[in-house]
DNA sequence: TTAGGTGCAAAACCTTTGCCATCCC
DNA sequence: GGGATGGCAAAGGTTTTGCACCTAA
């Protein structure tokens, strides 16, 4: 199962050449540079799949639409509220918090995700 | 501007009464009990006449569906990976966060939205 | 009176799915 | 060969929008 395909290849080649987060549709775009004729279907289905095989993570980050990272461990993200862009920030990740949530609430916590938001730099000076 | 309609007063009234975060098609279902004829374009565009004079929350939760909360202050959410159900967590929102960031990053930091992720009870038992 | 709101239906948008041809193992 | 995958197009689900009528201020 999850056979190779250079369809999947290059979708993952896209996604690792990327950090910006990218939309289902960015990819599409991208990925038709190499191969023209690829139908927007596959690239969701192979985003699916990706996922479904952990090769990369669906970002539940806020927005309509999903967007895709090849970074498998988990980070927090900033997202620019002026220009949409969203960003990794580099600060360590709070296991700690979790373990407080689970004591206090009775809830069993796999993970946390943590979203910054606010304006980016380039937005600021223009 | 931002009319006092019985549509609109019916909305905040089936958002303040809950505490389940709901989506739009939820809120529909329920103000329908009040005004059998209201229509689901309506309801959308009262939730965001809503979010954009702040007496509602859009909540950015992961998942494809928008949720909306009438509870106005910062807070952070647990939503359960068997049930879906989302749920508010009364642990104090760490402000400080933000400003090591910002300092770390040279962004601006105007929030940020926290959520955890896992098991609730309920789904822990059966 | 009149700008803003409503209901209805159609459109827009993102994502999934069915079908059949094709390809990988 | 045979099941997984691809391309295409149609369907699905959520949200927005255009328009004519209505209503709160």
């Amino acid at each position: 199962m999850l056979r190779r395909t250079k369809q999947k290849e290059a979708i993952l080649e896209v996604l690792r050449g990327t950090t910006s987060h990218p939309t289902a549709d960015w990819v599409y775009n991208e990925v038709r540079k190499e191969i023209p004729n690829i139908s927007l279907g596959t690239v969701y289905r192979n985003l699916r799949l990706l996922c479904e095989s952990g090769e990369i993570l669906e970002l539940d980050l806020c927005g309509t639409l999903s967007r895709f990272d090849a970074r498998r461990d988990n980070h927090y993200h900033f997202r620019c509220g002026k220009c949409g862009l969203v960003f990794d920030v580099d600060v360590p990740v709070d296991m700690e918090m979790d373990k407080i949530v689970a004591q206090r609430t009775g809830f069993m916590i796999s993970y946390h995700r943590l979203e910054f938001r606010g304006v980016c730099k380039n937005c600021q000076e223009s």
